[in-house]
DNA sequence: ACCCAGGGTCGTC
DNA sequence: GACGACCCTGGG
């Protein structure tokens, strides 16, 4: 494997800091230099904005230049997308310009189905923890610059566990969803090539709601941040109903405040691109918490 | 030491 | 449709 080098220049919309922490990956992290290095499919990745460049290093099986166009979802004007929400309200336009160098990754299907059965009831750091740890069991070396890196387990290699082996990565609770997801996945039970083809988000979401673990927040983030795509979801979490408790419906109580309600004024005020809003907001909240 | 919350889902009523 | 239980861990 020999080390790559890619260069991209002009590029709008692109904040290394905003895409790797607003909350929609789990396998990044900040180098001492400002840099972002993860993993993403069989390559790790380096990533340093420089001014109006950003410059990527690479080693691994992949072409850098055609696994970064696809994977930082390169051929969407994220401008467009900006200008428009920009005009919803003062709220979003000011959370747009909180997290304006935000995209919204293409990430691969089965690893963003277990990274979000994982999210339930849990904490960033947490899960990035499990996540690691069940790489390193399950998933393969890769030594890069002297450091070892370890790739998201396949589904062949992580159906081999055990639940007892899952619940020692500490995954609590939830290990009894991975394992059933995985051999629900494995069999072909839930085919995700099959999955690619749909083109009803609601017939996509119905049936990542039929997996272990997976119920409308995870659907909806898997919808949003894997290969599948799909902007025409909002995935309501604490921080989400917070936000929008807090902006539109001042309810005393957030915890008690109707999803529908949620959904209603997303829909409303964000339309078909009611998803991306939901990161530009999350974001803006959970940082300034 | 204790308590709380965290990118919710599931089983039960 | 509402309600509590659920592993675990970092931070107050």
């Amino acid at each position: 494997m020999q080390e790559q080098k890619y260069i991209l220049k002009n590029i709008s919309s692109f904040e290394p800091k905003h895409i790797f922490e607003c909350g929609q990956c789990f396998r990044w992290e900040k180098e001492d230099d400002g840099s972002y290095t993860g993993i993403v499919k069989n390559n790790v990745i380096n990533v340093k904005k420089v001014n109006n460049e950003v410059i990527f290093y690479s080693i691994g099986a992949d072409n850098l230049e055609k696994l970064v166009k696809e994977y930082f979802d390169l051929d969407r004007n994220y401008e467009d997308i900006k200008n428009t929400l920009s005009k919803v309200d003062i709220y979003l336009e000011n959370s747009i310009n909180y997290g304006n160098g935000i995209r919204i990754l293409n990430q691969d299907l089965w690893e963003t189905i277990i990274s979000f059965i994982i999210s339930a009831n849990n904490n960033i750091p947490r899960i990035k923890g499990i996540i690691n740890r069940l790489s390193y069991k399950y998933g393969n070396k890769i030594i890069w610059n002297n450091k070892e890196y370890y790739t998201f387990p396949t589904v062949e290699s992580l159906s081999k566990a055990t639940v007892e082996e899952l619940r020692k990565t500490g995954l609590g609770f939830r290990d009894i969803r991975v394992y059933e997801t995985t051999q629900k996945i494995l069999n072909k039970q839930v085919d995700l090539e099959e999955l690619h083809k749909e083109k009803d988000t609601k017939k996509i979401r119905e049936i990542l709601l039929t997996l272990s673990g997976v119920g409308p927040k995870v659907a909806d983030c898997i919808l949003l941040f894997s290969t599948l795509k799909r902007f025409d979801v909002f995935p309501i979490d604490v921080w989400v109903r917070r936000v929008m408790n807090d902006l539109y419906i001042k309810n005393e109580d957030e915890t008690k405040v109707d999803k529908k309600e949620i959904e209603k004024i997303a829909k409303e005020k964000y339309g078909n691109l009611e998803g991306i809003a939901q990161q530009y907001l999350f974001y803006w909240k959970r940082d300034t918490a």
